[in-house]
DNA sequence: TCTTATTGTCTCATTTTGTAACAATAATAA
DNA sequence: TTATTATTGTTACAAAATGAGACAATAAGA
C-alpha cells in the first residue's frame, strides 16, 4: 500500500464512543513528538467503498469487526486546510515529505461515529502516533483542526438519535441492569433521568428481554439483569 | 474556470424540494440528447468551502441567494464509479474527452437538500442538460446512477427533521393559512393528518403570528393568515 | 334569505407522563 | 437472629398531551 492508491482529498474521521461507569468516552491519538492530539482518521483506497475504509480503519484501532457505525457530516471548508500542520507531523516521524506530498493537501473529511463496547476493546496506535487512549468526553485534551467541532456535532447527532435508534445495544455488555442503561442514557443527554419514568418507557418499547436475578453484592434488593431482545421492531 | 480549478473525485448533489398545491416537487434535470435524468450537482473549487459550493450552484439553478440548505449524507461507494455514464454525457455535448477526463473518474458525492419558494424560481439548465423542471416527488422519472437513492435518503432525513427544524418556513410564502401549512406537512409525510389536533399542535409552538384575514373568495368562512415569527425559539 | 363549505374553538374521553408512595429484598450492622 | 440500610419493582394518582367529535361563525353562491 503507498500514497497512489489512495483517494486524494479525501479522510474520514471516527468519533469512537464507548461507555465505562459513569462516563461517556471517545478514542483519541496523540503523535509522535508533536503533542498534537486527533481523532483517529484514514483514507479511501481508489477501489474501496468508503464505509468500508472506515471500518478497516476501526478495526485496526479497536481489534473489532462490524463495528456500529453512523456517518454524521462531511467537513469541507478551506479553514481545515493547515499544510504545515501534516508537514508537523510528517516530519517529527521523519517521513520523506516529496512523497507523501499528496497527505498535505486539501482535504475533506466524512465524519462517523461509532459505538462500541469499552471492555472488549484494546486501543491500537497507528505508525505515526504513540498512544490511543480513552478520554472522558468532557475531560478531552485540545484537539487539533477542527476535531473539535467534529467531536461536538458528534455528540449532537448521537442524542438526536438516542430515541431512534439502538444506541445503548452498542454501548452495554450483552446483560445490564435497568440502572445501567439509565447511566448510559444520562451520559449521553447529559442530564438526569427519574428512575421510574424511564423504567416504565424503557419497558413499555418492548425491547428488552428480562433475565433471572443476579445477587449483585450489594446490601439491597438484586435488580433484573436484561439484554436487547433480538431483531426489535427497530424504534422507528 | 477549467478542470483544473476544481477538487478532483469530489462532487455535490442536491435535492431540491419545492411545494405548489398540494405537492411536494423536486427539480430534476435532463443531460442533452441522452434520456439521462439527474439531480442537479456541481464540483468544489480548490479554494472554495464545501458548502459555498453547493449554495453557488443552486444560485445557477435557481436564480436565488441564501437557500436553506441541509447536508444529509456522502455517498461513496464504489458501485457509482461508472465511467460510461459521465463518457457518454460527455460525448453527446461534443466535449473535448480528454480535458475532461476528471470527469469520469471515481467520485465521492456530498448531497445536501434544499428548501425553497416553488413560486420564487425560475429552474435553469446548465451547460450539459436541456432541462431543469419541477417532478412531483411520487411521478419521478428514473434517475441516473444512484440518484434515486440519494432522492430517498432525502425524504427520509427531511421527514425526521420536520420536527426540529423550521422546515415548513422555507417551502412557503410568507403567509399563508393553517390549511396550507397542513398540506405541507401533509406531502412530507405523505399521510393526512386530523386538523383539529394539528392546528391545536402548531399554535401551541408559539412559532406563529396571526395576521388580519382576508377574504378568500370561497364560499366559507376566512381563514386567517399567519406568518413564521421573527426569531422562533428555535424549536428544539 | 337560505344553503354550503370550511374555519376556529370547545368539550370530553383516552393516553401518556410526572411524582410520590410503598412493599420487597440482599447485604450489613447490632 | 434481628434490625437497618440502600435500592429495586410496582402501583396509584395527578397533570399534561392527544384523539375525536360537536358546534357556532361566516363568506360566497343559490
Amino acid at each position: 500500500m503507498n500514497s497512489s492508491d489512495f483517494l486524494p482529498h479525501i479522510a474520514y474521521d471516527s468519533v469512537i464512543f464507548g461507555f465505562s461507569g459513569e462516563k461517556l468516552k471517545i478514542l483519541i491519538m496523540k503523535y509522535h513528538n508533536t503533542g498534537f492530539y486527533a481523532l483517529p482518521g484514514g483514507f479511501v483506497l481508489k477501489n474501496e467503498n468508503l464505509n468500508d475504509a472506515v471500518q478497516r480503519g476501526l478495526k485496526e484501532r479497536t481489534g473489532l469487526d462490524n463495528i456500529y457505525l453512523e456517518q454524521f457530516y462531511t467537513f469541507g471548508d478551506t479553514e481545515r486546510f493547515k499544510p504545515e500542520v501534516m508537514q508537523m507531523i510528517l516530519e517529527a516521524n521523519n517521513i520523506n515529505i516529496e512523497q507523501y506530498k499528496w497527505m498535505t493537501e486539501r482535504f475533506i473529511s466524512v465524519a462517523y461515529y461509532a459505538l462500541i463496547n469499552y471492555d472488549n476493546v484494546v486501543p491500537t496506535p497507528d505508525a505515526l502516533s504513540d498512544s490511543c487512549d480513552w478520554y472522558d468526553i468532557d475531560e478531552l485534551p485540545p484537539l487539533m483542526l477542527d476535531h473539535s467541532k467534529i467531536v461536538q456535532k458528534a455528540l449532537q447527532t448521537l442524542r438526536d438519535n438516542l430515541e431512534r435508534k439502538l444506541v445503548s445495544m452498542n454501548l452495554l455488555p450483552t446483560l445490564f441492569t435497568m440502572k445501567e442503561l439509565q447511566k448510559v442514557y444520562e451520559a449521553i443527554l447529559d442530564e438526569k433521568l427519574r428512575r421510574t419514568t424511564f423504567q416504565r418507557k424503557i419497558l413499555s418499547l418492548g425491547i428488552l428481554k428480562r433475565h433471572e436475578k443476579q445477587y449483585s453484592g450489594k446490601a439491597h434488593k438484586a435488580p433484573f439483569l436484561y439484554s436487547f431482545d433480538k431483531t426489535p421492531p427497530s424504534v422507528l
